[in-house]
RNA sequence: UGGGAGGUCGUCUAACGGUAGGACGGCGGACUCUGGAUCCGCUGGUGGAGGUUCGAGUCCUCCCCUCCCAGCCA
């Protein structure tokens, strides 16, 4: 790339990284990868009273576990540190640019208190009109301003800082995803804060001097700031720096409420570490993550990182919102379980140990034995790894209630003579049958009774099994230890069928 | 309310102005047992009304709906 694209992903440390973060950062990251860019990570923990402990590392932690990595960040320091808003307000790298707008006329101190807000804001709304600042020193000197700064702190106000909106101008840009935006500057809602009554920044203006500061080529967010732009561009403009090139990706919505992702929604998992717990592949987080709202050219589904970061197309981004489809998520994390399943193996195996199943120590000796229960259980089948533990749970590893279902198939007529035939010939097969032994066995009873079908195998899966379904059974059968299944077949005899 | 951005099967999406296609889901069938496995099949859509055009999801006009911003949140 002859231009140095440097892009960055600007998360507040209030909550986990969620799944429209998620895909902000992912597309972040690949725009930076595909062109050969910088890729920078900066807090935005302006909001003290919202900032939560751990925020920060819980985000970088589960970026790493997508796959992500970054050139810049608080824990990886650049040349255009530091990389928290809250050090950079500590070090007066914001004071300076809100001093030279203030000195300039570009911005004023405002006392107004929080309810004389509210009420103009009522007020405003009663009337139908929508909500917008009202300027307090119209027409006045600024001498006469100063003066009246000085009266409010004698009463002790704390002001902040507004910047003064020029509003006849119209800002335009060209968005990389949407096209040609133009929104006026009156439309905005008047004079707004850059900074708050405790010095901090407030975001729409941080992020600019951080942007500009970091040399920030490309601003890629969601679409939910195109309408802070104008007033982003405002501060570009007031300080006589470059404006960046936009890009407003389409959000990833609660397909219930058609709403963008929020904290409250909880009947909706949308934490990538929720989906981490349950044995979801990072792998299959970025696949479906990098589809929605985005796609490729073929009719292929099924990519890894590296693969979108060489097909990545700006221009094949989407504008309209995406709703959230967990199943299409297990799918995909389906297919990348099946992908290679050996590499998951040891995860599964230690979802078993988890919910006790079986210590630590009998699952390492005994882990050949386990990857084959795990796959004759159905691991195929399931979306995500914790699903296998209900999947082996019955017969493997506990036996279930035989129901008055199983009884009346093993107690009528054809289940009787099923039972009896069963049990002579399994006692006289060898411990090494195979799935195929067992299969001609049964066959055998099939042909000699002549009963087939389900009066054919409920009675044996119940004999052995304890369940009428369940994985394929000869294949169960030669996982299962022959004394224990006699066990379990003479228990069940003399209880049903003496 | 003002401004802004959007609307293709239930969901994610594809389609130089030229047969609306794929995937998930759902439903059905097969697998001389079950099924979350496998295979096969089916279902279902361009928000609405006009217009331009040989031809419109795509261009034009009007309407409708959804979302976003309008915070000393980000």
């Amino acid at each position: 790339m002859t231009e140095d694209i440097r892009v960055r992903y600007a998360p507040s440390p209030t909550g986990h990284l969620h799944i429209g973060n998620a895909r902000t950062a992912i597309f972040n990251w690949l725009f930076a990868r595909h062109y050969n860019g910088t890729f920078v990570i900066r807090i935005e923990d302006t909001d003290s009273a919202r900032n939560i402990a751990d925020g920060e590392k819980s985000q970088l932690e589960n970026l790493a576990w997508l796959g992500l990595d970054w050139d810049e960040s608080p824990d990886k320091p650049g040349v255009y540190g530091p990389y928290r808003q809250s050090e950079r307000n500590e070090q007066g790298i914001y004071q300076e640019f809100i001093d030279a707008l203030l000195a300039s006329g570009q911005a004023y101190k405002s006392y107004k208190t929080s309810g004389q807000l509210a009420s103009e804001r009522e007020a405003q709304q009663a009337a139908k009109q929508a909500p917008h600042y009202v300027y307090e020193y119209e027409g006045l000197t600024n001498e006469e301003r100063e003066a009246k700064y000085a009266e409010f702190e004698a009463q002790g106000l704390k002001p902040v800082v507004r910047f003064r909106v020029p509003e006849e101008q119209v800002y335009a840009w060209d968005d990389i995803v949407k096209g040609h935006i133009e929104i006026g500057a009156k439309e905005v809602g008047g004079d707004w804060v850059i900074q708050k009554a405790d010095g901090m920044p407030t975001y729409n203006f941080a992020v600019v001097v951080d942007d500009h500061l970091m040399k920030i080529s490309h601003v890629l967010r969601g679409d939910d700031h195109v309408s802070n732009t104008p007033k982003q561009i405002m501060i570009y403009e007031a300080l006589g720096w470059d404006v960046p090139k936009f890009g407003h990706m389409a959000l990833i919505i609660n397909g219930e409420t058609g709403k963008k992702l929020s904290k409250r929604d909880e009947n909706l998992l949308q934490f990538v570490e929720q989906y981490k717990e349950l044995g979801y592949q990072p792998q299959a987080m970025v696949n479906f993550i990098g589809l929605l709202g985005w796609s490729p050219k073929g009719e292929d589904e099924i990519f890894s990182l590296s693969e979108f970061k060489e097909m990545f197309d700006e221009k094949r981004l989407s504008k309209a919102n995406a709703k959230f489809d967990q199943k299409k998520l297990e799918w995909v994390n389906n297919q990348w379980m099946r992908r290679d399943t050996d590499a998951v193996m040891p995860q599964l195996i230690q979802e078993l140990v988890n919910a006790h199943l079986i210590s630590a120590d009998d699952a390492a000796d005994k882990k050949k034995w386990l990857s084959e229960v795990i796959k004759v259980a159905g691991v195929d089948g399931i979306s995500y790894t914790r699903q296998i533990v209900e999947l082996v749970r019955k017969p493997f590893f506990e036996l279930g209630d035989i129901t008055d279902e199983m009884v009346e198939y093993l107690t009528s007529e054809d289940g009787r003579k099923v039972a009896a035939a069963w049990e002579s010939t399994y006692e006289s097969l060898p411990t090494d049958a195979t799935p195929a032994d067992y299969m001609s066995t049964i066959r055998a009873i099939q042909n000699d009774l002549e009963i087939k079908g389900r009066n054919l195998w409920n009675p044996i899966r119940i004999m052995t099994t304890h369940e009428v379904q369940g994985p394929n059974l000869p294949e169960m059968l030669t996982l299962l230890d022959k004394n224990t299944v006699l066990k379990t077949m003479r228990d069940v005899k003399e209880k049903y069928l003496a």
